[in-house]
DNA sequence: CTTGACCTTCCAGTGCACTGGAAGGCTTAC
DNA sequence: GTAAGCCTTCCAGTGCACTGGAAGGTCAAG
């Protein structure tokens, strides 16, 4: 399989598979006589994985280090435990500020739609966003 | 006030709000005699904006242009009014992404947690992750 | 034998929002 | 007068994840 099909297959860019593989993400691939390089289902498999992983939330870093691990032979098992763990944390908070940042901005918007811009004052920078809350 | 002030004031680093006057995002300074930028309330008023603004998820480049409509005396309401429902929108995106991803991660984590590392197979990537959904 | 669709490398740029550090000037207190 | 702690500019780097483009090699169809 060419890096095309492998594209098409996984929807990731050849490009940024080729980056991937310049990042060492991916391990270097093998290459056909002409120098194209060819891969295999492990190769979908492991591209599938680093979607899955940034699916969940890893950074293509802590991708690079569950796969580091696991090829060395350790099982990742301990080290992705954490990880998710660590993530779903980081969700939760992400998650509150963003419920916070709607409520915030559905404020505005509420002011926002009920004012006439006439009525704009042009002493303040914006009376819809600087107003006390 | 001088810059340092403004930045303990405002909780915005010095550096940041050369950098924001830089970029256009803050009108330059007022110089005293010796060089130092010099600020008064309003450039307090403006900083604090951004920061509202930047908290009700604008990007810097947004702000500017609301900054610009104001400062060429229009009443950017309309302008403002139009980019908080954008930003509304994008907002129930991120979330529904991030309660998926939290899902998922929820997922992966209750099966990390079933798992003991021994058992881990050593074909697979990560079992954890790599497993269909 | 040419055309077009692939593939290669390499370098450089993007977007976002800073952040660090060097080299030097100013101010205040002791 | 000197040390600390401000301030200035300028350049460069960070982190993340790509993305674009140039210049050139390869392959299959017509």
């Amino acid at each position: 399989m060419k890096i095309g099909e492998l594209a098409e297959t996984s929807g990731v860019p050849a490009k940024t598979i080729r980056y991937y593989e310049e990042i060492g993400l991916l391990p270097p691939a093998e290459r056909e006589a002409n120098g194209y390089r060819s891969y295999d289902m492990d190769a979908l498999q492991r591209l599938r994985f680093v979607q899955h992983a940034q699916a969940a939330g890893l950074t293509l870093r802590e991708i690079s280090q569950v796969l580091a691990i696991r090829s060395e032979g350790r099982a990742p098992c301990v080290h992705v435990r954490d990880l998710l763990h660590r993530h779903l944390v980081q969700i939760d908070e992400r998650l509150a500020e963003l419920r916070a940042t709607k409520r915030e901005l559905q404020s505005l918007a509420r002011h926002a739609d009920a004012l006439d811009p006439a009525d704009c004052p042009e002493d303040v920078i914006c009376s819809i966003l600087v107003r006390e809350r």
